[in-house]
RNA sequence: GCCGGCGUAGCUCAAUGGUAGAGCACCUGUUUUGUAAACAGGCGGUUGCGGGUUCGAAUCCCACCGCCGGCUCCA
């Protein structure tokens, strides 16, 4: 065995940053902990996270959230022991010889199997504590000082809900105390922002489990503004970008989905089937026919594109609907807007030549743009997803050269737009390789907000034509695209993106009007029926209040503009101007004020940068 | 779906086996208000649902439903 002090290190397998180092030997610290205080506990693994780190224990015992308090202060202990990291390379002989001397075979073993060969296995010890590991690590415990166990979570062992589910802790570490208090004080301000939070405090939409179901949002007045005014958007862009709008029902067929091939795929995430059972009163020619709520609308505009003979001059095609689609997703997994089971796809199909693919395409990439620049929206992630070989015929359409050659195009297209992309393998849609656009809620969690699909599977299958210049039969490519998702989900991360304070076009209430005292309430109807006839969204305060509480109910309902209303503005044909960016901005004609407001709706102008 | 935690008034939370309570919101009255909370009174709960233990259950036990933190999955 070859023992080597980490200072003289060359070069260790996967050099860490040295926060990830910190993170890394954060886990290995905690395990170092529970076996002190839980000897029998089975090790998995414990890496650093983008925010922390974890490791997993398979225990008998259920880790309490006094455990936590327990571990954390042992992990303390271990920390002032100042106890030196060691790295130790070794044969993968002596590897499993060391694992089995300390009773980690259940878990660890598996983990050696995993080293390729060829590569150097190693061991890094601290203190008692010894772990099959690649590093690299701090130099002493010490280094960790400024950390905390966060929460006790269940995890699949390598990640498959098949395997065991271990106890995962979650911790988090920082090189000083004051980044740690910062970090935990972001959390505490990110619940702040969370949309659920907002949802209900703004009185935008409420979840009624008990009645109507899990995962079913019912919107109300305000939050439905907001769903509107980004219909709003989607159908002028749409319309400018030469798409014409259909509509579907929210069932079909069993047929439809069994000729889509979905069923096959999807069945297990759509609602189950409404039978019409033989000899039902309504139905009597009823013969146990299934029909199934729509997970998705291609089937129906594939129908749509097939209902009329199709030339090369119609294309390309591009049918939109912002149908409502309904997936039976596993409860664990709603997730207030984020994750529902009835959805709303900002949905659109465009059939085209392969000739047309790559301005189609590209197009498509720049409306997200577009859209991202209206929202403001910065952080994210375009992920190219493909197919894996392997999966062909299982996860993945059977057809390796269609496969290639998309794949091809998109990657092409891709490149020559500039759009900086991850590509990830397997990750692809049964029917052609995709683009998600990804970001991350202000939980952390991270989701698709946007979608573009290529489709050169499922219109053969729908027998889908168009008569060629040549006067032959081709059939279309197909792009599914939703760049603003779902409604809801988009909705959902437009509420934690700015912290509920929408942009004015968006917002639910734009304009609040707050008259000083009783007497100016005949001013303020009088406003409020302009402002209203001029289309903004506004209302009149008739509380019997003081001005500042009048004030802060206008803050704290996030309205865009309250106008203050006293005698001397009554007189004036004025308001003053309380604005949510800047606050009291003064006293202006109320006709300089409406066209401000006016222009600001119809440019849909970003928020300003709040006064802080 | 899985592991763990939690379900009390519209909202935020008290009440650890002995009469369910507070603040805010809402309604009424007084006050007539100048840029983030005037004062007083009133309304409001079979403690998620169903069983069980007990003289007695919001509280203890069981099952279900839901929510939350993760895992898995996904727009």
């Amino acid at each position: 065995m070859r023992l080597v002090r980490i200072s003289s290190l060359l070069s260790p397998a996967m050099p860490m940053s040295p926060l990830e180092e910190l993170r890394h030997s954060g886990s290995h610290i905690l395990a170092t902990a529970v076996l002190r205080l839980f000897p029998e506990a089975k090790l998995d693994i414990g890496p650093p996270t983008d925010t922390g780190f974890y490791y997993d224990f398979d225990l008998e015992h259920k880790f309490t959230a006094e455990d936590l308090v327990k571990i954390e202060a042992e992990m303390k202990k271990v920390a002032e022991e100042n106890q030196p990291f060691y790295r130790k390379e070794v044969s993968r002989e002596e590897a499993a010889e060391i694992i089995r001397s300390r009773g980690q075979e259940l878990y660890k073993l598996g983990r050696l199997a995993d080293i390729p060969a060829g590569e150097q296995i190693s061991f890094y010890q601290n203190g008692e504590f010894m772990d099959l590991c690649a590093g690299t690590h701090v130099r002493y415990s010490s280094k960790l000082k400024a950390f905390k166990l966060l929460s006790i979570a269940g995890a699949y062992h390598r990640g498959d809900e098949k395997n065991k589910q271990l106890q995962r802790i979650y911790g988090t570490a920082f090189p000083t105390k004051e980044e740690l208090a910062q970090h935990l004080d972001n959390l505490e301000q990110a619940k702040a922002r969370d949309h659920r939070k907002l949802g209900k405090e703004l009185e935008l939409f409420v979840f009624d489990a008990d009645d109507v179901g899990p995962g079913l949002p019912l919107w109300l007045p305000k939050g439905t503004v907001l769903i509107e005014e980004l219909e709003k958007l989607a159908k002028e862009t749409e319309f400018a970008a030469g798409y014409q709008r259909v509509r579907t029902p929210h069932i079909a067929r069993e047929k439809l989905y069994l000729t889509s091939g979905h069923l096959p795929y999807y069945a297990d995430s759509m609602f189950p089937p409404m039978e019409l059972k033989e000899g039902a009163s309504a139905q009597p020619e009823a013969t146990g026919e299934k029909y199934y709520l729509k997970a998705m609308n291609c089937p129906h505009h594939h129908k749509l594109f097939g209902a009329l003979p199709r030339s090369y001059r119609d294309l390309p095609l591009r049918l939109a609907e912002y149908g409502t689609c309904y997936r039976y997703e596993q409860s664990g997994e709603l997730l207030g807007l984020m994750r529902v089971r009835s959805m709303q796809m900002n949905d659109a199909h465009i059939y085209c030549t392969e000739e047309q693919f790559a301005a189609e395409f590209r197009a498509v990439n720049e409306m997200y743009l577009k859209y991202f620049k209206i929202f403001g929206l910065g952080k994210y992630q375009m992920r190219f997803s493909t197919h894996d070989p392997a999966q062909l015929g299982k996860k993945f359409v059977d057809q390796p050269e269609l496969w290639k050659k998309t794949e091809d195009m998109v990657r092409r297209v891709l490149v020559e737009s500039g759009i900086n992309f991850v590509e990830v393998a397997n990750e692809a849609a049964f029917y052609g390789p995709k683009i998600d656009v990804q970001v991350w809620s202000i939980i952390g969690r991270e989701f698709t907000i946007a979608t573009n699909q290529v489709d050169f599977a499922v219109p053969a299958r729908f027998g889908l034509e168009y008569v060629t210049a040549e006067n032959t039969k081709a059939t279309p490519l197909c792009i599914h695209r939703a760049p603003l998702g779902t409604h809801e989900r988009f909705i959902g991360f437009l509420i934690e993106h700015f912290a509920g304070d929408f942009p004015v076009w968006l917002a639910p209430e734009q304009v609040r009007l707050v008259p000083i005292s009783e007497k100016q309430l005949d001013y303020g109807r009088a406003l409020r029926d302009t402002l209203h006839a001029a289309g903004v969204r506004v209302t009149l305060d008739e509380h019997n209040d003081k001005l500042g509480a009048k004030i802060r109910r206008g803050e704290l309902d996030k309205v865009p503009y309250t106008l203050v209303l006293g005698g001397k503005e009554a007189e004036a044909q004025a308001v003053s101007v309380r604005s949510r960016a800047k606050g009291d901005e003064g006293v202006q004609p109320f006709a300089h004020y409406l066209e401000r407001l006016k222009a600001e709706i119809a440019t849909r102008a970003l928020p300003e940068k709040k006064k802080t």
